[in-house]
RNA sequence: GGGCGCGUAGCUCAGCGGUAGAGCACUGCCUUCACACGGCAGGGGUCACAGGUUCAAACCCUGUCGCGCCCACCA
């Protein structure tokens, strides 16, 4: 207890405070007779730092872990890293290039990887220092990280179980494949965009001197990707289409190759589009690589891992080592001299680019490692239709049952260096053996000569882990029956197939049918105050930090608590940030007023005995505070809720309480009177400490001490305000 | 081509069946012994548009227009 300073200056306290009650045990879970109350942090990236979609997040989940702690339950909030394979990988490999060092395949894979957990050493707690200035209140003792020992044990152990159980296996397929970063990738970070590009027409001449029915003794067919026509196999078109039924069955002399490939019927050749015949490219286009299987064609790779021209059956020397674009201009040049080109449309077109390297993915025939992830989403579909789950706003279960609904193998292996190294070896002649360590791989292999995979898996495989990997799974420990399943789970949407929906398919088939968590709450992004997306590249990033620096970690708190509603995307205004600053300096001085005319918190939760209309009053409109925050909390209305303290504590408490009580409190007044309203005046003002404790955590805990001589801190403090009589007065 | 969401005061948004609300901005007054990062008073909206249901609609239904996002193999 001492004197509230005139100025309010959150960057005098905050630090102090986060680092006692850290030292204190705090945000230990210490109440083994209540219930407990589990939030799993959406891990951030080991090597990343904190933007304002961190913030958004955080705040939201210490705002419902700081409430329900308050309110007697045994909150825990497990925290930790990712790995966040690729995107490290990208950071480090650009880190040597800039730095002139060796690049990563001159310095050799055992030493890049040392140089990223250098990395991480170095630059790791980072993004946990900056959790700790926003205020998120974390179970810090039980740090975890995607590639610690306990979580490579659980993520080998998952990789073996599915595949014994057939839910995961190696497949020779296509995959999107990033040949910048020369690895595979799954269908979600691919994005399609709209690209001026050109649609080429081209005519395969007839063999054999074959001619239509309309006479011409060529067939076309149109592509966006001319180049790929060296590795063609057929020519589709539709056994409806009156106009090619004579030449199923014939061939055409594929130009520049010089093979002959077969007309053949099939159904995705669609009469209605372009000339109705459709050139079939088994090994770089994905619907032709199942029409290729329909009718037992061999695919024709014709690129390397970096998409350029291979020796492939029939494709001229020349062309061999040619970048796929260069190759693309040398095919439309050498088509044009046999006055083979039909037409060149110029158009918009689809392509799909690596989301991560922002180059044109190809689809390439590789040998990769697939979860049967159809079969795992049936369980994890059924938990969200029979309520098990919840999504909050309910809409987004409609988008999940439609992904998972749909889903696809999921394609989980990388050719990265940074992750979880694939726990399967192989025999000399590609015989492979899965299994948890190498010992008992070569048990299974007897006397041969194994070699370790050399992939990694994608990092949403082991993330998939995280609500069950961070409790001690596979070990059955009393953590895991503890808090698991969580309660709540608070991410971005950006986010439901990447992860939500990848750790609801894990969580029930690792843990007993059992989801883990009751409720996703899908928060949306945050904008500039325009609208615009943020990004780096348009400069409009707004840095939480600079905003902590600014206005305090309270006032940011406030403001993304406040802004948050139902899940809507959020305009970030500057100008908010100081109004609610502006509200935190209004509390402090309010307080600052009420120590000055001997007011000081209270020692109990109930409210002091009033006969004083105005004390009854305000009594009544903390009791209907607290109920309306409690129904906020329920409904995840965080906008309802940081509405409903900033409108009792400023309009009713400072505007009609604080100036109908200053007679009361005067000399001349009854000093009966002035003692009571003293004491409720100092319960209010306890009340507003306890309510508005969970959005601005330092604030509440400074002034509760100044105000006080407390027994323990307001964080741990067991206030159940809303069990208050409702009519006080 | 499917799916979702949004169009309410100048701006950002609540309200989702019972005579229009908040914050910011704006106007006027006030440096009154908590606070000018403040106080008091005030101006400002045919709730996108058109139909319908209802005693009653910003709120429910149908359609139209505009904006945004997600998913999808028109080669």
């Amino acid at each position: 207890m001492s004197l509230i300073d005139k100025n309010f200056a959150p960057g005098d306290f905050e630090e102090r405070w986060y680092a006692h009650w850290e030292a204190s045990g705090a945000f230990r879970p210490d109440r083994p007779e209540a219930k407990p109350y589990t939030i799993i942090i959406p891990p951030p990236n080991v090597t990343g730092s904190l933007h304002i979609g961190h913030a958004l997040d955080n705040t939201l989940q210490d705002v419902l872990i700081r409430w329900h702690r308050l309110n007697g339950r045994d909150a825990r909030w497990v925290v930790g890293t990712d790995h966040a394979g690729i995107a490290t990988q990208m950071v480090v490999e650009r880190q040597l290039m800039e730095s002139q060092q060796p690049g990563r395949t001159a310095m050799g894979r055992a030493a890049f990887v040392a140089k990223v957990w250098e990395w991480k050493a170095e630059s790791g707690d980072t993004i946990t220092r900056q959790l700790r200035r926003l205020g998120a209140s974390c179970d810090w003792a039980n740090e975890r990280f995607t590639m610690d020992e306990g979580f490579n044990t659980a993520v080998t152990r998952v990789f073996v179980t599915l595949f014994n159980e057939g839910l995961l296996y190696r497949d020779k397929r296509l995959v999107n494949w990033d040949p910048k970063l020369k690895t595979a990738i799954s269908d979600l970070e691919v994005e399609s965009r709209e690209v001026a590009g050109s649609f080429t027409h081209i005519r395969y001449p007839l063999a054999d001197g074959v001619t239509l029915a309309d006479g011409r003794d060529h067939i076309i067919v149109a592509t966006t990707r001319p180049e790929t026509m060296l590795g063609d196999t057929a020519v589709a078109v539709n056994a409806r289409d009156t106009r090619y039924q004579s030449v199923i069955g014939k061939f055409v002399k594929l130009p520049i190759t010089g093979r002959l490939i077969p007309i053949i019927a099939d159904d995705h050749a669609d009469p209605e589009l372009g000339s109705g015949a459709v050139k079939i490219t088994p090994a770089h286009d994905f619907n032709d690589f199942e029409v290729g299987k329909r009718h037992g064609m061999t695919p024709i790779n014709i690129f390397d891992a970096d998409a350029r021209i291979i020796a492939a059956e029939g494709i001229p020397a020349g062309y061999v080592g040619l970048d796929r674009f260069v190759a693309r201009k040398q095919v439309i040049a050498d088509l044009e001299a046999l006055a083979l080109i039909e037409l060149i449309e110029t158009k918009t077109i689809q392509m799909p680019y690596g989301d991560r390297s922002g180059v044109v993915v190809e689809p390439w025939l590789t040998d990769q490692w697939y979860v049967n992830a159809a079969e795992l989403a049936q369980p994890a579909l059924a938990a969200v239709k029979s309520g098990e789950t919840q999504f909050v706003p309910k809409s987004w279960e409609k988008t999940y049952f439609n992904w998972m609904e749909n889903i696809q193998p999921w394609c989980v292996s990388r050719q990265l260096w940074w992750g979880h190294r694939i726990p399967a070896w192989y025999g000399p002649d590609g015989q492979f053996f899965v299994a948890e360590n190498e010992a008992k791989a070569q048990a299974l292999a007897g006397d041969m000569l194994l070699t370790r995979d050399a992939d990694v898996l994608d990092t949403w495989f082991s993330s998939a882990l995280w609500p069950f990997a961070t409790l001690g799974w596979p070990e059955n420990t009393a953590e895991l029956a503890r808090h698991y399943p969580g309660d709540v789970l608070v991410t971005g949407f950006d986010i439901i197939f990447f992860w939500v929906a990848r750790m609801m398919m894990q969580g029930m088939h690792f843990m007993g049918e059992v989801p883990p968590f009751e409720t996703v709450y899908c928060h949306g992004l945050v904008r500039d105050a325009k609208g615009a997306k943020m990004s780096k590249s348009k400069g409009n990033t707004i840095d939480p930090l600079l905003l902590i620096d600014k206005y305090g970690a309270d006032a940011l708190r406030f403001t993304l608590t406040a802004m948050e509603s139902q899940g809507r995307d959020i305009k970030l205004d500057e100008k908010r940030v100081e109004g609610y600053r502006n509200f935190a300096t209004k509390l402090w001085n309010a307080a600052r007023f009420c120590q000055s005319n001997g007011i000081s918190g209270s020692t109990s939760v109930a409210p002091p005995p009033a006969n004083n209309a105005v004390n009854r009053w305000i009594i009544g409109e903390v009791a209907a505070t607290a109920r309306a925050l409690e129904t906020a909390i329920a409904t995840f209305r965080f906008d309802a809720y940081a509405d409903a303290i900033y409108s009792f504590a400023w309009n009713r408490f400072c505007d009609w309480y604080l100036e109908l009580t200053k007679p009361l409190l005067s000399e001349a007044a009854d000093p009966v009177v002035a003692a009571e309203t003293r004491a409720v005046s100092g319960w209010a003002l306890d009340q507003i400490l306890v309510m508005l404790h969970p959005v601005m955590p330092f604030l509440t805990e400074e002034l509760w001490h100044k105000l006080g001589t407390r027994s323990r801190d307001l964080l741990v403090s067991a206030w159940v305000a809303a069990d208050l009589p409702v009519d006080a007065a």
